[in-house]
DNA sequence: CTCAATAGAACTAAAATAGAACAAATTTTA
DNA sequence: TAAAATTTGTTCTATTTTAGTTCTATTGAG
């Protein structure tokens, strides 16, 4: 088994000798994963050769072959395994995970993601949910840090006070209170460092509302 | 035959494998089965080692390979199975909820009660868990907020730093940021209108750590 | 009470990083 | 083709960070 950097280097090694047949050069290399110096990537080469994942023809320059990737494991442990994880699945609702709600990313261009979580039963009821990644720290007063998942459920509509997934001018999706003012909208951060920003109601679109929060440590 | 924590470490290491082609370090593995101290993992890897579940290449850090895997589980992680398979039947995985964690009630004399919450299945893996609701605004700034469900991982020993459930003078149960320093225990509340509480090591034993939070809308 | 498991600290070892000087391989070009 | 130029790989030194080992004391289950 690998370090993390014995990895990255095995893995980018791998990935140009697919795409590109050639071997890459240690400097090469040592731009792709960040380092400024070869020894570096000479320690590194070498310690894959002492396990084996590559093989170095000697006195020859660009000339190894990877002759093993990681993650190999006994094709019966990995189905059993899988048995018992769909069986796990069965047991909660799984919602799609969408990433990170981030600038520049409405809901529906990243709809199509595949990942999912496990909620509780009583997290979710009637209608359609899914899970948002919150990156940044807009809502920290409201008890929601970096990292949470956000449980949505997915509506159009909302009413003043509720936090809700707008999205705004079709290309930008945040979590932020709303407020409907006549012909605008207020949607409001919780933490003083931000600032409160107000559309016209037509560039707002409410994809969700905010319906429960899961968080890890 | 291999004990509970063998096997859960030998599980462990295989998956982190498995999953990210790396190899995990002491302190990884030690917090992933709990323990405190990287010389238990030490003894387990040795005796994985004897037991010919392992080899590592010596002298070298992160470098080993699970050469075999168990064909029995150790019987208590039998019995730990089933009790899961019984609580997906069930629908999902049901912690104990120990209603509110409030002055005057240690954890174990409202341990009989019978109230249970359905989690999601990946905020919990190894060891006993039960859930606790919030009551009051002492962790606010931490983004635990009064009616949260936090997720309770039962231990009794934690390091610095860390939100755990602490028990003082057999009587007040707490959830509070750990912080021992000598001969006394720090309880550190994350709201600027609470005080830091100093305790005798003795006074305070820890009941569990925060695991995760739940919160619904 | 006793033994095995665990925690904790102190220590040793290995990995990661950088830089420079140099050697060897490869390509260019006179 | 041979020499020159350039690219590529090797080695060494040094330092910082991360990881692993060992020992002792403590805990806790039986």
């Amino acid at each position: 088994m690998l370090t993390e950097k014995q990895y990255n280097l095995l893995m980018f090694i791998n990935k140009v000798n697919r795409e590109t047949g050639r071997c890459p050069s240690f400097d090469e290399m040592k731009e792709a994963i960040g380092l400024k110096s070869k020894s570096g990537i000479h320690a590194l080469i070498t310690s894959l050769e002492e396990r084996n994942f590559i093989r170095r023809l000697p006195h020859k320059a660009r000339a190894m072959e990877v002759i093993r990737m990681p993650r190999f494991k006994p094709q019966a442990i990995i189905e059993e395994e899988k048995k018992r994880e769909e069986a796990l699945q069965n047991g909660s609702v799984q919602i799609p995970l969408y990433g990170k709600i981030a600038a520049g990313t409405p809901i529906e261009a990243i709809a199509n993601e595949t990942e999912t979580i496990s909620v509780p039963f009583d997290m979710v009821s009637l209608g359609q949910y899914y899970a948002l990644k919150i990156e940044g720290d807009s809502m920290m007063e409201a008890g929601i840090l970096d990292g949470d998942i956000a449980i949505i459920r997915r509506q159009s509509q909302a009413d003043n006070g509720k936090i809700v997934v707008a999205l705004i001018d079709n290309s930008e999706a945040t979590l932020k209170i709303l407020k409907k003012s006549g012909e605008t909208v207020h949607l409001i951060p919780c933490n003083k460092n931000y600032q409160t920003k107000i559309f016209p109601a037509r560039q707002v679109k409410i994809q969700g509302i905010l319906s429960g929060i899961v968080r890890k440590y």
